[in-house]
DNA sequence: GGTTTTTGATTGACTCGTCAATCAATAAAA
DNA sequence: TTTTATTGATTGACGAGTCAATCAAAAACC
């Protein structure tokens, strides 16, 4: 069986098995066996690659973080004039590979997690200081010195939706969120 | 010892322990051991009285759904004027009582068990549609059919910088937040 | 008032299950 | 044969929930 190079997929597949596990489960309750079960492995393989409980979640979540991370920065390339680079910020957060009942209740648990993890909390802040950073970068041009202020109520506003699409049930849906914060935005910068 | 009436004072001391030890640890992984033992009693007074972990936690989060509620009445009939309301539903969110580290983390980690208890959705969909109806309720002298629009926007930017508080390891800044809310309601309703 | 009975309060000890982590062993490349 | 992949079995810890037993106040009775 020994395919040699497995480690990479093994990772891979564990990450990708954790989110939708968290999901399933809706909290980080979710034990080693379950996640390598679904992942179609043995959990002692798990531990093998990865170490740890923690560590999994740990790559699962540095995962979510790259995947979003990938798709502000493909979506800002695209943009053209500030307010244009603003609004693709907002709909980046809300798109259908992050906007999903089971990457939301992973991220509800990293919150969670973030309390008695360093790591977990470094991982977080860097989100959040990129995400006003990228709003602030964006606004500045629109308002000037009041850029900051501004970026400071659009990415509590932004983590507030996704936090009531934790808490719903039903489909999440992108389109009417990103609809939400930019009416929000349209008010803070005048239209 | 039987000194009757004993049970509401132990049901009392064991919801202020959860909420304590929750607070503490960052997450509801906390033992009914330890509970019971910071409100002084045995692990098994404490099922005793409530049955099962489950209703413990769930007792702390009717708990604190209660003072929220009583707070933001207290504050309403302080107020005078649909502008003045609306402020006084902000500035109870971030109250002394309830803008704090050990709340904070409880609530975060209601909303984790409000994905797999029906119980705690429950609840906390009642503190969401009241907080929603609420600020429309004060809204709409103000602004009249942009009203629920602008009050989920507002809801969802309260939950927001609670998220972030829940983030912060920092000592929490109730006047800041409030501020912070204020300050885009000001924008929301043009001055 | 004194005795007995009842009942709430309380706990230590125990059961049962779960889970993270480890290890020894096997199999297949290189 | 050395390295990589892989797992079944095992261990050690911990935690929820149960239970039988104890303790003491209070109520009922004489």
């Amino acid at each position: 069986m020994p395919k040699l190079g497995m480690e990479p997929i093994r990772r891979a597949a564990l990450v990708k098995a954790t989110i939708a596990e968290v999901g399933d489960a809706g909290s980080l309750d979710v034990s080693v066996s379950r996640i390598a079960k679904r992942a179609g492995m043995s959990s002692a393989l798990a531990h093998h690659y990865f170490g740890g409980k923690d560590q999994i979640f740990l790559a699962a979540m540095r995962h979510t973080l790259t995947v979003y991370g990938a798709e502000v920065r493909g979506a800002l390339v695209m943009a053209d004039g500030p307010r244009s680079r603003v609004e693709a910020i907002i709909r980046a957060g809300f798109s259908n590979t992050n906007f999903r009942a089971d990457v939301i209740a992973a991220w509800l648990n990293f919150y969670v997690m973030a309390r008695t993890s360093d790591e977990a909390h470094r991982l977080l802040t860097v989100y959040q200081k990129r995400l006003h950073s990228n709003l602030q970068h964006g606004l500045r041009p629109l308002i000037g010195a009041r850029a900051g202020a501004v970026a400071a109520r659009m990415a509590a506003l932004i983590d507030g939706i996704y936090l009531r699409q934790a808490l719903s049930r039903d489909a999440v849906d992108g389109a009417e969120a990103s609809a939400q914060v930019i009416a929000a935005l349209d008010k803070e910068i005048g239209q």
